[in-house]
DNA sequence: TTAATTCACGCAATCGATTACATTGTTGAA
DNA sequence: TTCAACAATGTAATCGATTGCGTGAATTAA
């Protein structure tokens, strides 16, 4: 239990100042190369690690970003995160990563804490339970940068970073026509949520570009915290037997209404077919493998993150608004043969 | 962009001083009430949020812990995290996520971040690829605690959650030997992981109880980060023919290794039954369903909390050891009929 | 040769809170 | 009435680094 040896001592012992010190271990110019290394070489040998909770009060930054997002369960997040740390890594920073558990009083509460703390930036994924923004706009009065990430909102005036959700939505429904679907169910997750709105755009055109009457019956809400939505979808097939295709905004519901139709015992794709969103790992090993809204989450993250390095290196940076294209990746749970 | 406002003006607007205002934020029996609820009063209409960095390096704690696991797209760490979240957070402390993406480098750069940002304490899962167990010396070393969690090492004095894998082991390869296989390939990770050595214990002496021949080439060593393993395991399955079962030391390699037999046209469970472990969320969900080994990871997780804050009460408290008990989930993948 | 720079370093202020110690005013006991 | 004990607040040191400014010596320009 050695206590650590701090600025101080090591100035001592080596006969120079502690502003010397400070210097040579951040290689300011101002000190010649000979004391720089008889000082660093002194340091590395005496174990002398800086306290950065005072180098970053002095300082006013810290060199560390937060990463606010409602779970780390999803892989979107996860993957995301990697993009984020990956970019903002190879720029010398550090991310700070805190869950919400889609709960709008952790999400104050990580933003408060992330403040106090003097974080130099934030990205920010919005709980599913979040309807008022003003803690995202304390961010921005505090001068901090804010990017919102996948689940965004307008009522802040913060960069962005999503996916053509509409566009998405379009081509999913439009696959589940081309197989033959007529009644469309829409499983749409919590009443609400931004995301399902604009996603349900894209179902509503699809339909009706095809022609098809846009049944608002065919509309399931649910919540995310539930049992993938089994309950709730098993009594919704059962209320509307005549459904045949099922379209999830998330692949949880997908796997929970998959679980529904055996449990009707009826057959996917051919008596119903599924499209989750998310592209999950396990999409692929489900049986049937489901069919799935791919999102570039890793491309999202380090496009988020350079974008917080902009606004942080550029402060009056207007917020930009960065829009990625999804791709439907068709897998056995709607394909009829 | 309103600067934040500070412990100095907001004293000297209710003209009193720094100590008085800190003192009654911090609620100390030194102020009178009355004096107590106008500080409060004034200081959050003020908008004051006091900045914690400060108050860091001058009390010498930070109330936050770290976490430092392998990577969170691993269901058992993000469990893990989950139970530890909630013990610290109901205590007042904050949580530190830190991945390491299974690399010493990455291990060691979590720890000095982590330390010289003035955590209380540390709990860390250990990274497949490190050997040596220095720089988990150096928290000890500090004086902070440190709490190793699933992955662990002997080499260190340091406290312990783990589970019982030779038990799990035992368990998982006897019920595969119960249903019949005779020749049971062991997918045992990267070679020298501590893990892997430990469960292949067990393995050991379930065949040895059972008086089965054990033969050292069923032993299959892959590493982490390739495609599940397939391709390893595919090669190693067409080596050896005889092979009826497979225990993989995780699910990831039990999906690689179920692919595998699936490109060989060979059937699960009546040629290969196959046995995994982590009981990933996703296992149920797979076809066959896959046989998989539980670990109560939010309950590791709530116990090294606990045990985290046991030693940062009492700091002479000797390095304690919790085993848990894994529980065999039997699914399709291994039952025959 | 002298003035003007540049170099290489030290002194001390600073970041924004907390807290040991000092101080003042009250209360109560002797 | 006097003094101890205590309650309530202020003063200033402190946490451990960084950095603006000052200074003497060395170098360069004139």
């Amino acid at each position: 239990m050695s206590k650590k040896i701090k600025i101080k001592e090591l100035a001592d012992r080596l006969g120079v100042s502690t502003a010397t010190v400070s210097r040579a271990l951040n290689d300011s110019w101002e000190i010649s190369d000979t004391l720089k290394q008889r000082i660093r070489k002194f340091a590395s040998e005496a174990g002398y690690k800086p306290n950065k909770i005072a180098a970053n009060l002095r300082r006013g930054k810290t060199m560390t970003i937060g990463v606010v997002v409602p779970s780390i369960s999803y892989n979107f997040n996860v993957k995301a995160i990697e993009g984020i740390e990956q970019v903002l890594g190879s720029n010398g920073y550090k991310v700070l990563i805190v869950q919400t558990m889609e709960k709008t009083r952790f999400e104050k509460e990580a933003i408060e804490y992330l403040l106090s703390n003097g974080v130099d930036g934030i990205i920010l994924s919005i709980a599913a339970e979040t309807r008022m923004f003003d803690h995202l706009n304390i961010v921005i009065e505090e001068g901090k940068p804010l990017v919102l990430m996948d689940r965004t909102t307008r009522n802040v005036s913060a960069s962005e970073v999503v996916i053509d959700h509409e566009d998405a939505s379009y081509d999913a429904v439009s696959h589940l026509l081309e197989v033959g679907c007529k009644k469309i169910a829409w499983i749409a997750g919590p009443k609400g949520l931004k995301l399902g709105v604009l996603r349900q755009r894209g179902y509503d055109k699809a339909l009706e570009d095809w022609g098809i009457p846009n049944d608002q019956d065919l509309v399931c809400y649910c919540e995310f915290h539930s049992d993938m939505g089994f309950d709730r979808i098993r009594k919704f097939l059962i209320d509307r037997p005549d459904i045949d295709g099922i379209y999830a905004i998330n692949d949880r519901f997908a796997i929970g209404a998959m679980g529904a139709i055996h449990s009707l015992k009826r057959k996917i794709p051919d008596d119903i077919a599924v499209v989750g969103f998310n592209n999950e790992p396990f999409d692929p090993l489900l049986n049937p493998s489901l069919t799935s809204v791919y999102q570039p989450s890793s491309k999202m993250g380090e496009e988020a993150a350079a974008l917080i390095l902009k606004h942080i290196k550029y402060t009056d940076l207007l917020p930009q608004r960065r829009m990625f294209k999804t791709k439907l990746i068709i897998r056995d749970s709607s394909v009829r043969r």
